[in-house]
RNA sequence: GCCGGGGUGGGGUAGCUGGUUAUCCUAGGGGACUGUGGAUCCCCCGACCCGGGUUCGAAUCUCGGCCCCGGCCCCA
């Protein structure tokens, strides 16, 4: 039998409305924050992801050659694309631009649980705005967003000046060492680096930036930092809307293009892939040609938060099948249109069985039957029987759509 | 790419010290019950992941591949 590739997956229509509630959840939310949805190409050139994440990134994309000649790429991520789009199109559109986006990314990679190749994020981009109030809204519509999914979620927002301000005198390949330790908590692995280096004075400067209760205990470790106004004011507005979230200053997000702050998002019932949330702030724009134009933005692994949710019964809406003998047959698409023209799904039974099949049938796909026979055509009315309690009485069309209508209002 | 555990009808399974018509449950389709439901009865559909090897004979033993599950690596 033919199988599907290999990390990608069918979704049946149970969990598709799954899938599409929680998406209109997000959009809806996205939207009360001013944000608008956007698209990118499925595709770009593939240059595009490596000027933002480097030639190692190839082999664990989709690429292909077209009938051109051209290198293309299956995008692994919308960032990139969301910022290609800005310099070509946008720049002239007055400031902030706040967008979100909704889309599927692939990455050739190994299988596990939360991780596939197909996968879908929600994110959100804010453009052309800097600034503490900048970094704390993102988080707060991030934190508005995974509330509103009702996942169980932790989110640790940092920032990167002060690991910089610790790591000032070590030459920039050092530093790229250090953070990559960080960013895979590597404690050991750390240490014995920075010993190596005779600096194993900044590892503990370094695991004391991790454990920070508060703002204080930061600058003694950093002593005066510049950003320190900016960091004090976002944590002060991320406190008085009283969100729950943890500081942890020893997030070192592994790309060079975060400029700041850098927030990240981890859920339940995942397995060692947890992580829902990745953001910050970061410039981008000037890889693509266009101004430096600060950003901040996040993307949430919206397949993760699927996993995480679990499994939940679906509550199909009111359906209606209608059931007709040989008589009442010719009636039924008419009798269907009503349902139908009232906001109300109904279809037909396409067999030719008898009433009593039907019946049996319908009780498996409908709430609602109607039955057009013999009786109800020659005295031009249908009978409602409601599939749940047993009930039906015989009425006038536009009687029985009233009482589909006003049950699903209760 | 690496480590471990697995692949039998749509779902769940028995068989797996080689030989059976491949078991059972469920789901699905059809029919009976001559217009009131999930019942009952009857019928049907439908599987050994793929390929090579051993053998008179392979779902069963063996090798390779593919895919799934968990983990590692990576994680834009």
């Amino acid at each position: 039998m033919l199988q599907r590739p290999r990390g990608t997956r069918d979704f049946l229509p149970d969990e598709m409305e799954a899938r599409r509630g929680l998406e209109g959840t997000f959009r809806d939310r996205a939207r009360r924050w001013g944000y608008r949805e956007i698209a990118t190409p499925e595709f770009e050139h593939l240059e595009l992801f490596t000027l933002r994440s480097g030639e190692g990134i190839v082999e664990e994309m989709y690429t292909f050659e077209d009938k051109g000649g051209r290198k293309m790429a299956l995008r692994p991520e919308i960032t990139a694309s969301v910022l290609r789009m800005y310099v070509n199109e946008a720049r002239v559109i007055p400031k902030p631009l706040r967008w979100f986006y909704f889309a599927d990314c692939f990455r050739y990679e190994r299988p596990q649980k939360g991780r596939y190749r197909q996968f879908w994020q929600f994110g959100v981009e804010l453009i052309g705005a800097d600034g503490p109030r900048a970094d704390a809204e993102v988080i707060l519509l991030a934190h508005d967003l995974l509330a509103a999914s009702g996942a169980q979620f932790e989110i640790r927002v940092g920032h990167l000046a002060p690991v910089s301000s610790v790591l000032r005198d070590l030459d920039p390949a050092d530093r790229k060492r250090v953070m990559a330790f960080l960013d895979k908590h590597d404690v050991q692995g750390l240490g014995a680096f920075l010993g190596e280096r005779g600096r194993g004075d900044l590892a503990d400067r370094l695991q004391a930036l991790r454990g920070i209760r508060d703002l204080s205990e930061l600058w003694e470790i950093t002593g005066e930092i510049p950003e320190k106004a900016r960091i004090q004011e976002m944590v002060s507005l991320l406190d008085a809307e009283g969100i729950h979230y943890s500081l942890d200053f020893g997030i070192a997000r592994g790309l060079d293009y975060y400029t700041g702050m850098v927030f990240e998002g981890f859920g339940e019932n995942l397995g060692a892939e947890n992580q829902i949330l990745w953001g910050g702030a970061y410039r981008l724009a000037h890889l693509f040609g266009g101004d430096d134009v600060a950003s901040v933005g996040f993307a949430i692994g919206f397949d993760r938060v699927m996993v995480s949710l679990g499994e939940r019964p679906v509550q199909p809406g009111l359906r209606v099948a209608v059931l007709a003998t040989d008589d009442g047959r010719a009636r039924a698409f008419a009798v269907a249109r009503a349902f139908r023209d009232a906001g109300v799904t109904a279809f037909l039974d396409l067999s030719e069985r008898g009433i009593s099949a039907q019946l049996s049938h319908a009780a498996k796909s409908a709430e609602f039957a109607v039955i057009l026979g013999k009786r109800e055509v020659e005295a031009g009315t249908v009978t409602l029987k409601d599939l749940r309690t047993g009930e039906q009485r015989e009425v006038p069309l536009s009687g029985a759509v009233d009482g589909v209508v006003r049950s699903d209002a209760r």
